[in-house]
DNA sequence: AATATTTATGAGATGTTTCTCATTTATGAG
DNA sequence: CTCATAAATGAGAAACATCTCATAAATATT
């Protein structure tokens, strides 16, 4: 539920003076709006209704729909990547990493359903965030290449193929069953050369050992 | 260049009745715009100018840009499924078959790049279309599981995750290089349960024998 | 060739969304 | 508390889209 969700940019905010509370609004209510009409149908004044604004407190803030989604997305991709990797600090085995990047972008997903979509879109149409963002998975690709666990060569196909796999997942399952989780992480595995006896074993050891402790 | 692009429509059409032909350059042109601006983006006119027929005559023959859609994207997976079919008559090998239809699909949309777009777009968009499609690549599945080839359990995300491995692939390439088809393949059947080094074996077959004879 | 039927046309009525700006309201510094 | 500044407002102008329909043009029938 909208009225429930975590609200991102409100709590980043609060204390701060009027122009950046009422941007934060104008970022929060885009996420919950984006999320649940999508973007392309989303009209301004639906963003305003959601943030008990008029349609034209918009225009002190922002040209139009498109800067105000590269900002949603930016700051998305901030909070998103940061979360992810915090958890994997100090972790040296490539495919650990994988997996629990994966399985935490997806747990992400299950707690705050809203935030993906809109993260996903963003990435889609801001070219800078997509770089970014893959350049964290290009690094464990790398290690897992070179500890021999990987039979790949890293090429921008490959890195859209993993994140077509994690948007399948979301877009089928939005609710985001361990189900999902798993046979996703699996099928990360898959692709970058890992046997299925092998995949399973490795995504229930990472399973065990950090995400149900 | 849509002008030298293949027109499904208006061949389906030649000689028939007037009404017919008219129907058939709003299909053929809302395939070019749709493909060109993307669904969302089209409005009626986009499709009526490219057509050489004034606005209101699409009136004449849909109620609205969906109904349009539903049509065009019908058409155009009857072609497309058809074309693919053909070229499996008799065989009976699972990865064969997985390969050989990823293959063909993929050449498909190197050569009507506007096709695919379109295609996947009513996918999404009519249900009955979807299930559909899928049919065919469940046969091809079990059949690979029966023969040991495949390691796996069909279910929906799966499906899904084949067909965004080939999303995927016409996403960043749309000119569809032979890397990116062979790069696809391979992927394909690792999501199967292939191990890599079979894989690439399987892919090479399936281009000798069936692609560049 | 004349007539009946079908199809195409595009001006404009209707509705929707964007965007501006003069005015009102809120904020916070002194 | 006062006042200068910053922010919010919403009515309406402008731009854009959809959809209708009386009329014109094309096609088919006799």
């Amino acid at each position: 539920m909208a009225a429930t969700a975590h609200q991102l940019f409100r709590e980043q905010s609060t204390g701060k003076k009027k122009r950046e509370r009422t941007r934060s609004a104008l970022l929060d209510s885009a996420i919950s709006v984006f999320a649940n009409k999508g973007y392309e149908a989303t009209r301004i004044i639906d963003i305003t209704n959601h943030a008990n604004l008029a349609n034209g407190t918009f225009y002190n803030y922002y040209q139009d729909k498109d800067e105000l989604l590269r900002d949603v997305a930016t700051g998305l991709a901030v909070e998103i990547t940061g979360r992810i990797n915090d958890e994997m600090e100090g972790l040296t085995h490539g495919p650990t990493r994988v997996v629990l990047a994966t399985a935490r972008l997806l747990q992400i997903a299950r707690q705050e359903p809203e935030w993906i979509n809109v993260f996903l879109e963003g990435v889609f149409i801001v070219p800078e965030l997509q770089s970014a963002t893959v350049q964290y998975l290009r690094q464990d690709l790398e290690m897992g290449i070179e500890q021999g666990h990987f039979t790949i060569t890293i090429n921008l196909l490959l890195v859209n193929q993993i994140l077509s796999l994690i948007r399948a997942a979301l877009l089928l399952d939005p609710q985001m069953s361990d189900d999902t989780l798993t046979q996703t992480c699996e099928a990360v595995l898959r692709l970058l050369g890992v046997t299925p006896a092998k995949a399973t074993k490795q995504v229930t050891n990472v399973f065990q050992r950090h995400l149900e402790s």
